[in-house]
DNA sequence: TCACTGGGGATTTTT
DNA sequence: TCCCCAGTGA
């Protein structure tokens, strides 16, 4: 049985127990993955279990295809039959097949957070509410949030009623509804209610489905919410086997509705619930360990917990503050140069941030020193304005009613439909009870100048020719017909810049990555593909490249580890991210959120801060994180001595001047750490070596400490200034002098 | 209809 | 600082 070995006898216990309710709290890097993944095989090779009634829900879709691999390796056999996915994906393959039931189309498009602030907007519109009062995304995490406690609009409008600000709100929510159902679309709550509600209302269906999940498995039970409670209460309803695993000290997603009772409750919620403690960690060196358990224990109403290792002490952690942004990002690259010439691989790196606007000035750092890295979240790829375009054709060819995605693209590439024309389309649309496209099929009936109604029909015509071609291409083929036929990819092709140019390149990456999926999936319908679109988590859209750099936020580092861990802007009001209606509960979740971030780390473990960052293009004084000071003497403070500027020198002599070795008129410095200012340099320029002093009007005298030439011919050099200020962002730079 | 511009807001975290 | 939006004029 190898699928056994190596467990400690917690471990083992708790792979073992397979009947009835049983909730394991796994401390951070215990090895719960082993648990499950071993158990599903023990199911499957002991108890013989069929793949086929097991489901298994994990937080990220590639952490179940990992999941899936494990088990086959255990068990040396495919395990395709499990049912293995987040939440989302697996209430798509329900509704997928029931959610006639409830009144809808199955080809409901799925919509995204970009989606939903449309349609709030067009609801706010049509509603006549002052935007100013009311803005989109605020609106929107209050439904989010009466969403998730499964409150009905028409209920809160009531219960409000004299309280105009709320009873808007409802109104928003209302209409809000309405217009997903009548345009056969589905946001990311919706996936889990709709599903809860086709499962009760439904009996065949619940019973169906029940009697299929013999055996259920939730991973990251501390994050689950309400919505999510219920769905596996039914699901598990009647054999009942149920095993969680979570650990309430990394619960992050609070502010999404997550409910930290459903794991704290668990044994009063189910009875007879056994309860295993992975108390062990096997991540992380006991530095680590014992700096995360420093943290943690400053937050109250918490299990107290004794997590341990066997590791050894390990390196010691260091913490140190930089002047800023850039400074910090300059350590962080030059710490990764000097750990892969002592053999680390770039793929031990991660650099873990609180918020994704963190990640330019590394990027930066990276790129002008041609190190690979990648970047998960922040800048993605679906959400490219013509990626969107593409799928939003894609969606309206799937579901033409999907009025959000019809106005999207009618007029991209331009057809001369504007505003006027589109209005006199959605009046007949609200008149006859139905949707834009519906529309577009009568536009007889319809009022319109000459010109419009013929851009009108050359659209439609468009769309008709589409959907003839739908049933008879690969999706590929398909995707390719639409970049082509729509006349996107022609409009692009006629700019002709580097925008468009970019552009293009993407749709092609768009249409490699339609592809993978029909290598991939049996089932390569276009709607399973624009559902994995839009379902995929940031983690499972970055590509797998192999060894690089990872930089990420910390909610995205969830579940991974890294040998080497970089903690970057360590500072209060930046981590933990302090905003005026702030509870302590809202603290003590960041301070999960750093107790996360640490133990991803293995080996290695750098936090840094800087004394200014610049927030919206102004730089502020920032202090150090209070997480620091709860560190207490388990980190350990290095002295940044990069008060520093390295300085880019470059030759502005003539040819004949260099030939003749003669010096020149000014030459220009760049300084690297501040790449758009230039100094410039008397005519002593050529001659500057180690020691020399320099002089700068604003940063007083410096010592030149570092010479060298670069690749591209130009001489860097590195001064060190005696003042304090010299980096504080410097708007014009006056000339430099170098003596002696 | 569309291109241009000025003003104001944005940085929490995501399926 | 940068990006998005609404409003304006051709």
């Amino acid at each position: 049985m190898n699928y056994l070995e190596g467990l400690n006898d917690r471990q083992r216990e708790a792979v073992l127990d397979t009947e009835g309710p049983l909730l394991i709290l796994a401390g951070a890097g215990s090895g719960k993955t082993r648990v499950v993944t071993s158990k599903i095989a023990y199911l499957i090779q002991e108890k013989n279990i069929n793949p086929w009634n097991i489901l298994a829900i994990t937080f990220t879709n590639k952490a179940a295809e990992e999941m899936k691999e494990r088990v086959a390796v255990l068990l040396d056999r495919s395990v395709d039959g499990m049912w293995m996915g987040t939440f989302h994906s697996i209430c798509v393959r329900i509704l997928r097949k029931y959610i006639e039931e409830i009144g809808y189309n199955r080809s409901f498009t799925i919509y995204d957070r970009d989606d939903q602030i449309t349609l709030v907007r067009e609801c706010i519109n049509e509603l006549n509410i002052n935007k100013d009062n009311y803005k989109e995304s605020a609106v929107l995490s209050y439904i989010g949030t009466l969403k998730d406690n499964m409150t009905d609009p028409d209920k809160f409008i009531n219960t409000n009623y004299s309280d105009y600000f709320k009873r808007n709100i409802g109104e928003i929510y209302s209409l809000y509804q309405k217009k997903l159902k009548e345009y056969n679309a589905l946001d990311f709550d919706d996936l889990l209610i709709k599903t809860v509600e086709l499962l009760s209302k439904n009996e065949d269906i619940l019973r169906e489905y029940q009697d299929k999940f013999q055996y259920v498995f939730v991973d990251e039970y501390q994050d689950t919410n309400r919505i999510q409670y219920k769905l596996i209460r039914q699901l598990s309803g009647k054999h009942k086997n149920l095993s969680v695993v979570g650990d309430a000290d990394q619960s992050i997603y609070g502010w999404r509705g997550a409910d930290i009772s459903n794991i704290l409750d668990f044994e009063k919620d189910y009875k007879n619930a056994k309860t295993i403690l992975l108390e062990e960690n096997y991540r992380s060196s006991s530095n680590i360990l014992e700096l995360a358990n420093e943290v943690i224990k400053n937050n109250s109403g918490r299990k107290e917990k004794n997590l341990w290792t066997s590791n050894k002490e390990g390196h010691p952690i260091k913490y140190i503050e930089l002047q800023d942004e850039r400074s910090e990002a300059k350590f962080v690259v030059e710490k990764i140069d000097e750990l892969l010439e002592k053999g680390f691989k770039l793929s031990d790196f991660a650099i873990l941030y609180r918020t994704n606007a963190q990640s330019r000035s590394f990027e930066e750092a990276f790129m002008s020193r041609a190190i690979p890295y990648k970047l998960v979240g922040g800048l993605k790829f679906y959400d490219r304005k013509e990626i969107k375009d593409i799928v939003g054709y894609l969606r309206v060819l799937e579901n033409p009613v999907d009025n959000i995605s019809l106005k999207r693209i009618i007029n991209t590439p331009r057809r001369g439909i504007g505003a006027a024309t589109l209005e006199r389309l959605e009046d007949y649309a609200d008149k006859t009870n139905s949707s834009i496209f519906n529309a577009l099929v009568h536009l007889d009936d319809i009022e319109l100048s000459g010109r419009a109604r013929n851009s009108l029909q050359s659209f439609k015509d468009i769309i008709d020719h589409l959907l003839v071609r739908k049933d008879h291409m690969s999706l590929q083929e398909f995707i390719e017909e639409v970049i082509n036929y729509s006349g996107y990819l022609e409009e692009l092709k006629k700019e002709d810049n580097i925008e468009s140019k970019t552009r293009i390149e993407n749709i092609q990456e768009f249409v490699s990555v339609a592809m993978d999926f029909e290598v991939h999936n049996e089932e390569a319908t276009l709607e399973n593909f624009l559902a994995d679109v839009a379902l995929l988590s940031e983690v499972d859209k970055t590509s797998d490249t192999t060894n690089v750099v990872t930089m990420m936020t910390v909610h995205g580092s969830k579940g991974l580890e890294f040998p080497v861990v970089f903690m970057v802007g360590m500072e209060d009001g930046l981590f933990p991210s302090i905003r005026p209606d702030d509870t302590d509960k809202d603290m003590e979740e960041e301070r999960r959120l750093c107790y996360v971030a640490i133990t991803r780390a293995e080996k290695k473990l750098f936090l840094t801060n800087t004394k200014i960052r610049t927030i919206y293009g102004r730089p502020n004084y920032a202090i150090p994180s209070r997480f620091i000071k709860e560190m207490g003497d388990k980190i350990e403070k290095v002295e940044d001595d990069s008060s520093k500027a390295t300085i880019k020198f470059t030759d502005y002599r003539t040819k004949s001047e260099v030939k003749n070795n003669r010096k020149s008129s000014p030459t220009a410095f760049d300084l690297i750490s501040q790449p758009k200012a230039k100094v410039k340099v008397d005519n002593k320029g050529m001659d500057i070596a180690l020691g020399n002093k320099v002089e700068h009007s604003k940063w007083g005298v410096g010592t030149v400490v570092q010479l060298k030439e670069r690749d591209d011919g130009d001489k860097e050099l590195t001064i060190a200034f005696e003042t304090e200020g010299l980096k504080k962002l410097l708007k014009s730079i006056a000339p430099i002098k170098v003596i002696g």
